[in-house]
RNA sequence: GCGAGAGUGGUGAAAUUGGUAUACACGCUAGAUUUAGGAUCUAGUGCCGCAAGGCGUGGGGGUUCAAGUCCCCCCUUUCGUACCA
């Protein structure tokens, strides 16, 4: 036979497909399931290299799971709403629903010709109406829990997309899509209140030792958890006062200005006077215009006006000057920043710039002093405190507790933790999201849509050009609705949502795809959840997968699902670069699409390539260079093994003894079970590689004309195609069945070691003398080091190192190593 | 700046706990076979050296009988973050 590898892969697709082999069971055992998650889509056209290599990854385990007896869940969809819809729509003169549709179509076919054992069965598309209606019932639960809000503030704004963006979505202050520098726009908006799971977000990333150590540290430092206290300052001549946020409360008789962000509002109720006002007015209007870009610059001159005012430090009543500064910002904290130059870095630079005072009140240890006239730069270490009354002689976080304690024991001040972690912005002034259920009525507020009358539906509009607001509110028909609970006269909100509220909750989707009555059932989900292994890139280190950590909690809070956490390990493949290193994507246009590939030279070619080129997590620079290898070995090597079989019908649960083998046979056995091994290890940490080498190995030892027993020969090769079915899919069902195994090569079992074999009787072990190696000896393998040391000192090479020299010490490590030290 | 990874032949890469560095491939060299081949097979292939031998995992130190692996300093590079008080 052959390798005809387009009839062999379109015949069994054909068959895995009519025989619903990938289906998930209704039912599943909770305690033998594997739920094998891929990130779902954006269908931005047809699939390229980064997505094959996903999938395939996936797809190996999800194969091998179902090889191990799981019941397995292997879903698949596509994050279908979203900006890129509408660009090509309007680039296209085509609508975004039909030119996403289409994408759909032929993403998915081609997804089917590599082979994936997704169970379509389950798909979804977040831009359909019977998925969106229940991202419409999410907000709406958050809404109910108070957890959906609407707020009037700055938000980032990208002016080339008309667009409100997260903070996720701005990078290096600009916008993550289109690379447009972001502005600041005073804007009505939706918020989702992430800041109240702050918390337990960072807490359980404790609970998660399956998840990369690098992703939970970005996780870690974006929610930015702080600890320290909030201290009011009472403001010279008046009854009010103003609150800062400090971590460094010991430093805080070291105060000498307060720093005060120009959009704080506190500004406008200290009643400035006099030439100050106008100077004021004048700094917060210029700093509004400055683009985050320059003002987040750590370089940038700090710069700002005295405001003439003067707030009164708690603790020893001195008179600080208040500042307005555009280094401070507004979102953190409280906006307004205890200034001690000579213990912080920008203070200092400030102060120095106009000549404020620098109050030295921490030196390094007791017998290292500071002085302010002599530092040229602050020293912001802990270290002890000096010129702080009552708290000298005080350290670190001993001090800082203190002085925190005296605080709120006279009630000025009180431990406090702060987050950099900001609320959620979901509304998005664009056409193609998912609509917000919400309708805004003069007398009752903001309302929801009841439940039983989602989903909101989208309009199918002609123009849906960006404008700046949100092409929806020029559709009368659908905007002026009736107020659900008056009855009156209302506006149903014109925004549609960020498209990672849809992908927050996906996951639980599938496993109850077509319920038409709730999001999905209780009892079906908890079959299934939590996932056990999600494959996808790192670059949603810091959004998607804080995202749908936030939603399973909440989900979790109202009693929906079961964990605290939606993933149990999680899995970052490597990006594949073009062959100059530069990431593959659409905008740079240097994305290889595997089709050309796959039909040249199979698609289980093109897989055991993507595989063996490098480690799963490691970046990859394709090029077709990588498939020479591995097509030899499956054209010339592999395949023809099945010519080989002697159709023994061996009994594949049974373990072959030594005596029923000759020596060449039991060598053979011995390597098949370490292949086994190898392989099942390279498996659990998707290394493929390592797994194929073994499979090469295994493949190049064995020797059919020197095997005698038909059933061990048989034995091999079939386990053989058994480790290669996950990897080649097509390949070993068509030697499965040649075989004349009735069900499919994945409904057979996992080859399982025979710990037995792999036990050797004699092992070979380098001499080393003083740690080099000299030579090599064979001895038993639980033989004493007298044995082994009589061995080694029969070799001619050892004798010739050692004669005449004092030996010191011997060092025998069983299995391991032999070492002689020798002197002079 | 700060934080986390990475650095091994000409190339992609191996080396579960410190224990024979370079598995498995690509490429290259030589030979065989073929009308011919970018096909196939065989042998060789870390570096220096005729050899014995020496040197070798970014560089420099250290711990150890033994270091790619552990510790310290430095260099290069990728990713994340960017005035978070």
């Amino acid at each position: 036979m052959e390798y005809n590898f387009k009839e062999i892969e379109t015949k069994w697709q054909k068959h895995w497909d009519e025989t619903s082999l990938y289906q998930a069971p209704d039912k599943a055992d909770p305690k033998n399931k594997f739920y094998m998650l891929v990130m779902f889509a954006y269908p931005s056209g047809d699939i390229h290299m980064g997505h094959f290599r996903n999938y395939i990854i996936g797809d190996a385990i999800a194969r091998q799971q179902m090889m191990l007896g799981k019941d397995v869940l292997h879903p698949f969809g596509w994050d279908a709403f979203g900006l890129p819809a509408e660009r090509a729509a309007i680039q296209r003169d085509i609508h975004p629903s039909d030119w996403t549709e289409k994408n759909i179509k032929i993403s998915r076919e081609t997804l089917q010709k590599v082979g994936i054992s997704f169970d379509w069965s389950r798909e979804i598309a977040s831009c359909f109406p019977d998925y969106y209606k229940w991202t419409q019932w999410m907000f709406i639960q958050l809404y109910k829990k108070g957890l959906a809000y609407r707020k009037r503030g700055f938000v980032n704004w990208c002016p080339e997309d008309k667009t409100v963006l997260a903070n996720e979505q701005v990078k290096d202050g600009k916008c993550e899509r289109c690379g447009t520098e972001v502005v600041k726009k005073d804007q009505n908006q939706w918020y989702f209140k992430i800041t109240d799971y702050a918390d337990r977000l960072v807490d359980d990333l404790d609970t998660l030792p399956e998840w990369p150590e690098n992703v939970k540290t970005m996780q870690r430092e974006w929610i930015g958890r702080s600890y320290g206290a909030e201290i009011n300052f009472k403001i010279d001549g008046s009854d009010e006062s103003i609150a800062i946020y400090t971590t460094r409360p010991d430093t805080i008789f070291g105060v000498t200005f307060m720093a005060i962000a120009p959009e704080a509002e506190i500004l406008d109720s200290l009643n400035i006077e006099g030439d100050f006002k106008p100077k004021v007015e004048e700094y917060k209007k210029k700093a509004m215009t400055r683009s985050d870009i320059e003002r987040s610059s750590a370089t940038d001159e700090k710069d700002g006006v005295f405001t003439g005012k003067y707030a009164i430090n708690p603790y020893n009543g001195e008179k600080v000057e208040l500042w307005v500064a555009d280094y401070v910002l507004a979102g953190y904290g409280t906006g307004v920043v205890m200034a001690v130059p000579a213990h912080d870095t920008r203070d200092f630079a400030f102060a120095k710039k106009y000549g404020i005072d620098i109050k030295v009140v921490i030196h390094p240890d007791k017998d290292t002093v500071l002085d302010s006239n002599e530092m040229d730069d602050a020293y912001t270490d802990y270290g002890v405190m000096v010129n702080s009354g009552q708290f000298n002689g005080l350290v670190g976080k001993k001090a800082i507790k203190a002085v925190i304690d005296f605080a709120e024991k006279e009630k000025f001040g009180c431990h406090k933790v702060n987050f950099k972690l900001k609320d959620w912005s979901i509304s998005r002034q664009r056409y193609w999201g998912c609509p917000i259920p919400i309708v805004h009525c003069k007398d009752c507020g903001t309302v929801p849509i009841p439940e039983e009358k989602l989903p909101v539906e989208l309009p199918k509009v002609k123009d849906f050009k960006p404008k700046g607001r949100s092409p929806l509110a020029d559709v009368p028909e659908y905007i002026n609705t009736l107020c659900p609970k008056c009855g009156g006269e209302a506006e149903l909100d014109s925004d549609t949502m960020d498209t990672f509220v849809c992908s927050s909750w996906y996951f639980l989707r599938y496993i109850d795809s077509k319920n038409d009555s709730v999001p999905f059932m209780k009892e079906k989900v908890a079959q299934y959840m939590p996932v056990d292994l999600y494959v996808g890139g790192i670059t949603h280190a810091t959004g998607h997968l804080i995202y749908f950590r936030f939603f399973q909690k909440f989900l979790k809070d109202i009693g929906w699902v079961n964990d605290s956490e939606p993933a149990k390990r999680l899995f970052n493949h490597g990006m594949v670069c073009d062959s100059n290193g530069d990431v593959m994507s659409k905008s740079k246009g240097n994305v290889t699409s595997p089709i050309g590939l796959m039909e040249e030279r199979g698609v289980d070619v093109s897989r055991l390539a993507m595989f063996f080129t490098a480690p799963s997590d490691k970046e990859v620079l394709w090029s077709s260079d990588s498939v020479t290898g591995v097509e030899k070995f499956t054209v010339n090597k592999l395949f023809p093994m099945h010519e080989k079989l002697r159709n023994s019908k061996p009994d594949l649960k049974c373990y072959f003894k030594r005596d029923n083998l000759d020596e060449f046979e039991y060598s053979l056995y011995i390597k098949l079970n370490q292949v086994i091994k190898q392989v099942s290890d390279s498996f659990e940490r998707l290394q493929f590689n390592t797994a194929i080498s073994g499979l090469m190995e295994l493949v190049r030892d064995y020797d059919s004309d020197k095997i005698t027993n038909d059933q061990f020969n048989d034995f091999l090769i079939l386990k053989t195609f058994q480790m290669s079915a996950p990897l080649m899919p097509h390949l070993a069902e068509e030697v499965w069945k040649f075989a004349g195994f009735e069900n499919s090569i994945f409904k057979s079992n996992w080859p399982v070691c025979d710990e037995s074999a792999i036990v050797k009787d004699t092992v070979v072990i380098g001499v080393q003398i003083n740690g080099k190696l000299r030579d090599e000896i064979e001895i038993p393998m639980d033989c004493n080091q007298k044995t082994a040391e009589a061995i080694a000192f029969k070799s001619e090479k050892v004798k010739s190192y050692t004669e005449g020299k004092d030996i010191v010490k011997i060092i025998f490590v069983k299995g391991r190593i032999f070492n002689i030290v020798v002197k002079g």
